[in-house]
RNA sequence: GGCCCGUUCGUCUAUCGGCUAGGACACAGCCCUCUCAAGGCUGAGAGAUGGGUUCGAUUCCCAUACGGGCUACCA
C-alpha cells in the first residue's frame, strides 16, 4: 500500500451539524480522508457548531455516527458529541476574539455599526486551485461598493469566513479540500490568511453532487441523507466506493474497489471539474457487488442487524442458509423476507403461486419426488438435482413440474435461493415435512 | 443583475492533437438455466452550438447557449 510513511499533509472536514450527515458532506469528508490516508497525512474533524439552534448534541451525534459508519476515522477531533475541547468552534471564542483584536491592531479590521469588518483588498484575486487551476476572481458589483466584509456580527459572534480561516491556520491545515460552492469565498479566505501573515493552504475545490435531474442536492432531497442509505441496507464500503466515483476516477476503468484500493489510487489531480449527478441505481449495483463478496461472518452480523431472526439458531445452519442468499440479495433490507422460510416458523406464503404450482399433475409428481427423497442416500444439492431430474425423466414431464411444487412446498415463494441448495440446507426431515404439508398429508 | 466554475452515450466516466470516441450502470435481444438473479454474448446510445488555431480538433483559443455555484451581520 502506498503512502504509509507520514507526511506534512494535514486536511480537515469541518461540518456544521444539522441533524444528519448529508451525502455531499460525506463525500467531502471522504475525499479529505482519502487524501490523508493516501499521503500518510493527518485527517482532522472540526465541528462548526456556531449555530446553537440547529447544532444540538443530537445533531452532532448523528454526524459523528455517520462518519464512523463510513469508517472515516479522524486523527484529531472530538472524542464524542459533547461540545468540549478544541475541536468545537463553540468552544473557541477566545481564540477568535484574540485574532480579531490582532487584525484591528494592524488596522486591517474596523468597527462599523456595531459589527467588525475586514479590510478587503480592492483588486481582483488570483486563487490557485489544485483542481480548477488559477482562478481569477474579479470584484462583483456589490463588492465594488462595499468590499469589506463582516467578520464579527453586531451581536459579537464571529462569522464563518473568520473562524474557518483562523481554525485552519491554528490547526496547521495544509490542504483545504471542500465543495466548489466555496470557490468564490476563497478570495476572502486568502486575504485573511495574508492579513495574518500566514501562507494560505493549498485549495482543492471539488465538484458538487447534484440530484438525478441536475438540480442542487439539498438536505430534503430523496437520498440526500446518509442515514437513509444505511437503513436501506447498504454497506458502508459500497457507499464509500460509489461516492468516491463521483467526481473522481482511477482512470483505468476500475469501479468496484475496496477501500484500500481506493486509498492507493486516490489523488487530487484525478478529480474532475464537472458536477456529478447522484445515480441511485448505480449505487445499488455497487452495493450488490460488495454485498456478494462479504465474508460470511460479516454477512451474518449484518443479517442480524437487518432483522433476520438468527437468535438461538445453529451457526452452521445459519451460515449455510445465508450463503445461499448472499449472491441473490441486492440490499440487506430485502434479506429478511428472502430468507424467512429458513428462520421463521410462520414465513409468508404466496397463495397465488401456490395455486399455480400445486396442480393435480404437479401434486402427483411431488408425491413421487417425496418418496425418492426419503430414500436418497446423500441429501446434498447435487444428489437432489440428479434425483429430481431422473424422476422428471421417468414421468416424462418437464423439470418445472417438479421444481415448482417443491419450491412452493419448501419456501412458499416464487423466488428464492437455488432450490437444490436450499433443500439440502433445510435437511431431509424438514423437506419431507414441508412436502407432506403442501400435499395435505401432514 | 454582477462574479466564478463547468459542458463526451439517459447517468458515472476514459481520452493529456491522429478516434472505427473505450468502460460501467440502466435499457433491449440472445445464450445458459431449478425460480429469481448472476454470468456470457450482442445491440442501441455521446463530443452543446458557432467561429478560429492547426496538415489534422472531443482534445487548444474565443463567442453564444445551457447547467451549477457565489453574490448575507448563513455555514
Amino acid at each position: 500500500m502506498a503512502g504509509i510513511e507520514s507526511s506534512d499533509v494535514c486536511v480537515r472536514f469541518a461540518p456544521s451539524p444539522t441533524g444528519y450527515l448529508h451525502i455531499g458532506g460525506a463525500r467531502t469528508a471522504l475525499f479529505n480522508w482519502l487524501y490523508a490516508r493516501h499521503t500518510g497525512g493527518k485527517f482532522v474533524l472540526r465541528i462548526e457548531d456556531t449555530d446553537a439552534q440547529r447544532n444540538t448534541p443530537e445533531a452532532i451525534a448523528a454526524l459523528i455516527s455517520g462518519l464512523r459508519w463510513l469508517g472515516l476515522d479522524w486523527d484529531e477531533g472530538p472524542a464524542g458529541s459533547v461540545p468540549e475541547g478544541d475541536f468545537f468552534q463553540s468552544q473557541r471564542s477566545g481564540i477568535y476574539a484574540r485574532r480579531v483584536e490582532e487584525l484591528r491592531k494592524k488596522g486591517m479590521a474596523y468597527e462599523d455599526e456595531g459589527a467588525i469588518r475586514f479590510r478587503m483588498p480592492r483588486e481582483a484575486v488570483m486563487i490557485p486551485d489544485l483542481i480548477c487551476g488559477e482562478v481569477v476572481r474579479e470584484l462583483t458589483d456589490r463588492e465594488q461598493e462595499q468590499p469589506d466584509f463582516v467578520i464579527v456580527r453586531s451581536d459579537g459572534k464571529p462569522v464563518f469566513h473568520l473562524v474557518n480561516v483562523v481554525d485552519d491556520m491554528e490547526m496547521g491545515i495544509t490542504h483545504v479540500i471542500r465543495g466548489e460552492d466555496h470557490l468564490s469565498n476563497t478570495a476572502k479566505h486568502m486575504a485573511l490568511f495574508r492579513a495574518f501573515d500566514i501562507e494560505p493552504p493549498k485549495f482543492a475545490h471539488i465538484p458538487l453532487i447534484l440530484n438525478a435531474n441536475g438540480s442542487k442536492m439539498s438536505k430534503r432531497d430523496e437520498g440526500a441523507s446518509l442515514e437513509a442509505w444505511q437503513q436501506a441496507g447498504f454497506v458502508p464500503e459500497a457507499v464509500v466506493n460509489y461516492l468516491s466515483l463521483l467526481g473522481w476516477s482511477p482512470k483505468d476503468d476500475s469501479e468496484v474497489m475496496t477501500v484500500s484500493e481506493i486509498i492507493e489510487r486516490f489523488d487530487l489531480p484525478q478529480i474532475n471539474r464537472a458536477n456529478a449527478r447522484f445515480d441511485a441505481e448505480k449505487m445499488q449495483w455497487v452495493n450488490y457487488e460488495h454485498l456478494r463478496e462479504l465474508p460470511l461472518e460479516r454477512y451474518r452480523a449484518l443479517a442480524e442487524e437487518a432483522g433476520v431472526g438468527l437468535e438461538g439458531k445453529d451457526v452452521e445452519y445459519v451460515d449455510a442458509a445465508l450463503s445461499t442468499c448472499q449472491e441473490k440479495v441486492k440490499q440487506l433490507s430485502d434479506l429478511r423476507a428472502f430468507s424467512a422460510f429458513y428462520f421463521e416458523d410462520d414465513y409468508p406464503v404466496d397463495e397465488i403461486f401456490g395455486e399455480k404450482a400445486m396442480t393435480p399433475e404437479n401434486r402427483a409428481a411431488l408425491a413421487e419426488l417425496r418418496d425418492k427423497y426419503a430414500a436418497v442416500k446423500i441429501f446434498d444439492a447435487e444428489s437432489l438435482e440428479r434425483c429430481l431430474k431422473s424422476v422428471a425423466e421417468r414421468l416424462e414431464v418437464k423439470v418445472r413440474v417438479l421444481v415448482q411444487p417443491a419450491r412452493f412446498a419448501c419456501t412458499g415463494q416464487k423466488v428464492g435461493p437455488s432450490l437444490y441448495h436450499l433443500m439440502s440446507v433445510l435437511g431431509r426431515g424438514e423437506v419431507l415435512a414441508r412436502f407432506d404439508r403442501a400435499l395435505g398429508k401432514a
